[in-house]
RNA sequence: CGGGCUGUGGCGCAGUGGCUAGCGCGCUCGGUUCGGGACCGAGAGGUCGGGAGUUCAAGUCUCCCCAGCCCGACCA
C-alpha cells in the first residue's frame, strides 16, 4: 500500500473507521467468520482455541467456588417459557421455534414454488408438534423444572450448578463475537433457602467475573448493579461486568442476576426448611459469553491485530528459524527444537509455556506479520547470526512489530516467564489507564449533553439518576437522541442530586455509549 | 417489520448494447532473491444472483423473483 514506515497490518485504522477495524481484525487474526446462515458465525480454530482458554480458567474458578457442571436440553417447552410473565416478554421477539420433527417430499418435486432448486430431495417440514420447543434463548425455565423435582428439603439445598452449551437469540443484525443468533456461553443456575445466601451468590459470582475480566483478559471493569430498565426479564436485581472499548464504548461483558423467589414461584420449586414450613427456594443466574473475545480484541487491539493477554494466547511464543539452505536449516530447526523443549519446561501463571515452531515455507516476512496480526506475545527469530553468537532475537507483541532485541538463548529460557507476566501487567495498567482518563464525573444535565457532544472523547459519565427518571419522557429524549444508555450503578451508597427530575438521594449511574 | 443501495473468478473491484469479459490481491508451477510483508516469468480459476422479455446482438435495457449490505426499534 503506502510507505513501509506508516504501512499497519489492518486497515482501515482505529482512528479511521473502528467497526470496520474491528472486522478486518477479525479477519486478519483468522478467529472466526460470518456462515452461510444468516448471523451465525464459524469460529474458526484459532478463535476457539482463545474461548477454550476462557473455559478453562472459568471452569476452574467455578468449581473453586463449590459448582459442578451438567446439561440441560436444548429446546424448551414453550409453555415453560410462558411461566414467567416478564421473562417471556423479554425473550418473545428473538426466539427460535421448532414446530415440525420430519420432512417429506415437497409438492414441487426438487422445485419450490419460485423454480429455485430445494435440497437434495426438495423436502418440506411435516410431523407436526402439538407443542412447540422453543430453542432456548436462556434456560432458567427449564432447569428450574428439573429443580422443582430435586429440591424438596432445605438438605437439598443449595444447588450450585453450571452449564456450557450455545443459546440462540434471533439477531439479524450480526457482528462477529459481539452479536450472533446463536453464540457460546456459560449459564449458572443456583437454588438457596435464603435471600440472603442467594444474594451473596450473586455478588460472588459476580466477583468472579471481574477477577477473571482484569486479571485473565487484561480487561478493568466497572461492577455494578443495572437499573430497573436494564434488568435481566424476571430478575430482582441484576449486575453486570461493564467494559470500556477503545472507542470508549461500553461493553456488557458479564451479569449475574438475583432472581428472588420469582422462577421459584414460576416453575415451583419448593421446600420444607427447617422449622417444616413450605417455602419457595431463592435462585440466581450468571453468564458470559463469547462476546468476551469481542472485549479482548476491542480492549487490546491494534492497527496491527489482535494482541492477545499472555494467560488467554493459544501460543505464547512462536519461534521463527531463518536459513538459506538445507545446511542452515539442519542447524537452525535442530537448535530451534532444543529452545522449543526447554522453554516448554519452563511455567507462566502455573502452566508449561504454550510455545510453538513455525516452519512453514513461507516467506519470513510474510510469517512475521502473520504472528503479529494474530497477536502472539513473544515471536522469537532463530537465524544462523544467532547460532554463531548464542543469541536470538525477540520481539513483543506490545511494542511496535519491527522491534526486537538480541537475547542470550538461556537469559530468555530463564526470563521468559517473568517476560510474559510483564506483558500481561502491562496490558491491564495500560486499559486500566485508558478507562481512568476517559471517565468522568458530571452534576447537571448541560454537562452530561456536553460531555457527549465530542464523539472522539467521551467515555463513561457517571451521574446521579433517580429511579423515576427511567419512566421520564425527557430521560428518554436526551438518551435517545444522544445513543445513550445507563450502564450501572456501581455503589449505591454513593448519592446525589439526579440530573433529571432534580430528586434528592439519587444513586450515581455510569452513562455511556454501548455496544 | 419500514427507507436506501448492491449482486461479475476465493477476496476487492472495472466493464459508452457490438469481436475471445478484464484488473489488483490471493492461489499453483519455474527461476532469481533471502534477518523479511520481495521480484521476474508461466498457469489455474467466471454458465456476469435466478427467471422471463426487448434486440441481428444483453454483463450492459425492461419486468418479476431471490440474496446480501447500510440506516431506524431490540439485544449476552
Amino acid at each position: 500500500m503506502s510507505k513501509r514506515a506508516t504501512r499497519t497490518a489492518i486497515s482501515p485504522t482505529r482512528d479511521e473507521n473502528y467497526p470496520e477495524w474491528y472486522q478486518q481484525v477479525v479477519r486478519a487474526a483468522d478467529l472466526a467468520e460470518l456462515s452461510p446462515v444468516r448471523g451465525c458465525m464459524v469460529i474458526k480454530p484459532w478463535g476457539y482455541a482463545l474461548w477454550e482458554n476462557m473455559q478453562r480458567a472459568l471452569d476452574g474458578m467455578f468449581k473453586a467456588t463449590g459448582h459442578s457442571n451438567a446439561y440441560f436440553p436444548l429446546f424448551i417447552p414453550l409453555r415453560y417459557l410462558e411461566r414467567e410473565a416478564e421473562h417471556v416478554e423479554g425473550f418473545a421477539k428473538e426466539c427460535a421455534v421448532v414446530t415440525h420433527h420430519r420432512l417429506e417430499p415437497g409438492a414441487g418435486g426438487g422445485r419450490g414454488a419460485a423454480g429455485e432448486v430445494r435440497g437434495a430431495g426438495g423436502v418440506v417440514p411435516a410431523g407436526k408438534l402439538d407443542e412447540p420447543y422453543v430453542v432456548r434463548p436462556t434456560s432458567e425455565t427449564i432447569i428450574g423444572e428439573m429443580y422443582s423435582k430435586w429440591v424438596q428439603s432445605y438438605r437439598d439445598l443449595p444447588i450450585l450448578i453450571n452449564q456450557w452449551a450455545n443459546v440462540v437469540r434471533w439477531e439479524l443484525r450480526p457482528r462477529l463475537f459481539l452479536r450472533t443468533a446463536e453464540f457460546l456461553w456459560q449459564e449458572g443456575h443456583t437454588v438457596h433457602a435464603t435471600a440472603g445466601e442467594a444474594h451473596e451468590e450473586t455478588l460472588r459470582m459476580l466477583g468472579v467475573y471481574a477477577d477473571f475480566a482484569e486479571n485473565h483478559m487484561a480487561m478493568p471493569v466497572v461492577r455494578g448493579e443495572k437499573s430497573a430498565g436494564e434488568r435481566f426479564p424476571g430478575a430482582e436485581n441484576t449486575y453486570t461486568i461493564e467494559a470500556m472499548m477503545q472507542d470508549r464504548k461500553a461493553l456488557q461483558a458479564g451479569t449475574s442476576h438475583f432472581l428472588g423467589q420469582n422462577f421459584a414461584r414460576a416453575c415451583n420449586i419448593t421446600f420444607s426448611d427447617r422449622d417444616g414450613a413450605l417455602a419457595h427456594a431463592w435462585t440466581t443466574s450468571w453468564g458470559v459469553s463469547t462476546r468476551l473475545v469481542g472485549g479482548l480484541i476491542m480492549t487490546h487491539g491494534d492497527d496491527d491485530g489482535v494482541v492477545l493477554p499472555p494467560r488467554l494466547a493459544p501460543q505464547q511464543a512462536v519461534i521463527l528459524p531463518i536459513y538459506k539452505d538445507e545446511t542452515q536449516r539442519n542447524a537452525v530447526l535442530d537448535f530451534c527444537r532444543g529452545l522449543e523443549r526447554r522453554l516448554r519446561d519452563a511455567r507462566y501463571a502455573d502452566e508449561p509455556l504454550r510455545v510453538a515452531i513455525d516452519d512453514r515455507d513461507l516467506r519470513g516476512g510474510e510469517k512475521n506479520w502473520y504472528h503479529v496480526k494474530r497477536g502472539v506475545p513473544l515471536r522469537i527469530e532463530v537465524g544462523p547470526r544467532d547460532l554463531a553468537a548464542g543469541t536470538v532475537s525477540v520481539a513483543r507483541r506490545d511494542q511496535p512489530p519491527r522491534q526486537r532485541a538480541a537475547v542470550a538463548h538461556e537469559q530468555l529460557v530463564a526470563d521468559a516467564p517473568a517476560l510474559l507476566a510483564a506483558m500481561q501487567d502491562g496490558m491491564l495498567q495500560r486499559a486500566r489507564r485508558f478507562l481512568a482518563d476517559h471517565s468522568t464525573r458530571v452534576s447537571s444535565l448541560a454537562a452530561l449533553e456536553e460531555y457527549f457532544r465530542d464523539d472522539a472523547s467521551a467515555g463513561f459519565a457517571t451521574a446521579p439518576v433517580s429511579a423515576a427518571a427511567e419512566q421520564d419522557p425527557a430521560y428518554r429524549e436526551l438518551l435517545g437522541r444522544l445513543k445513550l444508555s445507563l450502564r450501572c450503578i456501581p455503589d449505591a451508597a454513593d448519592t446525589g442530586t439526579c440530573i433529571f427530575g432534580g430528586e434528592a438521594g439519587a444513586p450515581a449511574a455510569v452513562i455511556a455509549r454501548a455496544y
